[in-house]
DNA sequence: GTCCAGGGCCTAC
DNA sequence: GTAGGCCATGGA
């Protein structure tokens, strides 16, 4: 059997098996599509109960608007986001989005999400402090775009279950998950949107609970069973 | 005190 | 092209 089915079948093994054991899992907890797109930002390498405090102080000083937080002194806005960490290099971030949000899109989600979501990656990614799960994060969850956001979890996972290997790369994880539910009963736009957008969340929580870096309980993970390739280099 | 969290950039080799 | 350092706070 040629690898790339025997990956694909793996893939949506692990999607059934998570979606059974944990349920739907409501992600992304925010009121518009502008605090989403905050929230990505502030989320990177960051715990989510930090980037709530932020963006809860955000809202106390009506800043979740793009003309709102662009109103800030950059000091107030460092201030506001603190609990987020890495507050400087975050506020340059989200001041850089949000003046191409408003130069480009004038700050309508709507006229952004317009234009085909490969554009809008590439766009994306040219600005700084935008990475590929920062964009795809901001295409999936705000834009409702039929994009998978890799992330740490996802390839500790995929890794400890032997779906890739060290050496793949975000774009070769992404088309892997794609390519699983790109066809058949898992296809169609709406369908793949609410797909990924699970799919991720499931991957974290997981991650979480039983697929640490340190003690993994493997015991009690429901992906238990599955074939594990547990290396040295395991992370 | 140590490790880790829903990354990304920069520099050195 | 890639490994390693850096950014920073808060909880376990």
């Amino acid at each position: 059997m040629p690898s790339q089915n025997r990956k694909a079948v793996s893939v949506s093994v692990i999607y059934q098996r998570l979606a059974k054991a944990f349920g739907p899992q409501h992600w992304w907890p925010a009121k518009s599509p502008f605090e989403m797109m905050v929230g990505a930002i502030l989320t990177q390498a960051t715990n989510w109960r930090n980037v709530q405090r932020a963006i809860s102080q955000l809202k106390q000083a009506q800043a979740l608007s793009a003309e709102g937080l662009l109103r800030l002194p950059i000091l107030r806005l460092q201030r506001l986001i603190r609990p987020a960490g890495y507050f400087r290099q975050k506020t340059q971030r989200l001041r850089a989005f949000t003046q191409w949000y408003i130069h480009r899109y004038g700050g309508r989600p709507s006229r952004m999400f317009q234009r085909p979501w490969q554009i809008l990656r590439q766009e994306l990614l040219a600005l700084r402090g935008i990475g590929p799960e920062t964009a795809d994060c901001i295409l999936l969850y705000a834009g409702q775009q039929p994009v998978f956001a890799v992330d740490a979890y996802t390839r500790r996972v995929f890794r400890r279950h032997g779906v890739i290997d060290g050496t793949a790369t975000y774009e070769t994880i992404q088309r892997l998950v794609m390519k699983a539910f790109g066809r058949g009963a898992m296809s169609g736009w709406t369908h793949s949107v609410s797909l990924y957008n699970e799919f991720h969340a499931l991957l974290v929580a997981v991650g979480k609970r039983y697929c640490q870096r340190k003690n993994p309980d493997c015991d009690h993970c429901p992906l238990g069973d599955l074939p594990r390739k547990l290396t040295k280099e395991d992370g």
